[in-house]
DNA sequence: CTCGTGTACTCAACAAGTTGAATAAGTGTG
DNA sequence: CACACTTATTCAACTTGTTGAGTACACGAG
């Protein structure tokens, strides 16, 4: 029952369909709770039966119907109730990559090295995006200026530790880069 | 098949039974994939089966006996056609903390609050256990010597990147409580 | 001398997450 | 004007991951 509370979440910033929250919806809850469209719909389903959301057929013209769901009071209670439960476990992180580094020296450095440097490629488009969400959030205003005065501050947090994340991939492969480079130097002069 | 992966990447570090692995192990591996004794169990026969692994049954004199676990040629093999493999998807990561925080303005503030801190207790904690185990890693040597000298990287390398998480961990939380706080006393005064 | 804790593992049942495909119409590119 | 991509959803089959309990013995605290 955890990525329903992740849905609840991604509601909160209003209606959306099962393809909105497929694509990343606002990017934000995406940011710490990816899945699969397959995995949404059969929640939605799910938390539709049980009241937490509800769901409106919009009618378009050139593309299919879209049902746009929307938490009920219930699911805001859900919210609540959540948010109040006992801490429990730290993250859970799955890195494929970490995995491969802790390979390095017995697989295929080439490779791993290439598996770096991508992550940090995709490190690098995920900051640019999350700098664009966080400018429209701003609004003009400076940081100081939005905690004070905007209605919602949880979706400036996470995003603000997405972003430090991704800025940490990239100065951690930056550096993992260069020690690896540094290593293959040293075989290479000591066989 | 992912699991796996992560396996081999902690067979490396030398032969260990399935409740080393589901402890922790050498706190390496277990930093960026964690799992239950269970599965690992369940994985370690299917890796046994298919010839990746071989067990060497500990017998012990007052306790139960074990069953040590060490790669055999093709698991090595298999750790290099894994980090041969392309990168894909970047990691997992699925944390219901942000979960909360995103939903901080609706839920209960106090709670999730109660929660920031105690995941920068446990962000604390594991950094000391990570400095330990990087003190054991370095055994007196510097940084320098240490990528200049030592057999194996890898291990260092993830340790740093789970270090650097840790720490974003301590100062993205300590941000966010006083930004809460503030926030709750503005709250306070205009209503 | 019982209770909790640690070592070491196993079984069963279930919930969560992944993969692949199918439908169906529109939109843009070469 | 064919081909790929985007919107929007559904079905089925499968693999992973989680939860709860149970076995068995040893050790130390109270």
């Amino acid at each position: 029952m955890a990525l329903r509370n992740a849905v609840m979440a991604a509601l909160l910033e209003g209606e959306a369909s099962g393809y909105d929250l497929a694509k990343g919806f606002d990017a934000t809850v995406a940011n710490f709770w990816m899945t699969t469209p397959q995995q949404l719909y059969r929640e939605l389903e799910r938390m539709e039966a049980e009241g937490l959301v509800t769901a409106r057929v919009v009618e378009q013209e050139r593309r299919p119907n879209k049902r746009l769901f929307s938490l009920t009071e219930a699911g805001r209670e859900a919210v609540r109730a959540y948010t109040a439960e006992s801490p429990g476990k730290p993250a859970v992180i799955r890195d494929e990559l970490l995995v491969k580094v802790q390979c390095v020296d017995v697989g295929d450095t080439e490779a791993v090295r290439a598996a770096i440097a991508e992550r940090m490629e995709w490190a690098t488009a995920k900051l640019v995006r999350y700098e664009r969400l966080r400018q429209r959030l701003l609004d003009g205003r400076s940081e100081e200026a939005y905690f004070a005065e905007s209605e919602r501050i949880g979706p400036y947090l996470t995003l603000l530790r997405g972003m430090s994340f991704e800025r940490e991939n990239l100065q951690w492969g930056d550096m993992a880069l260069r020690r690896l480079d540094q290593r293959a130097a040293t075989l290479h002069a000591n066989g």
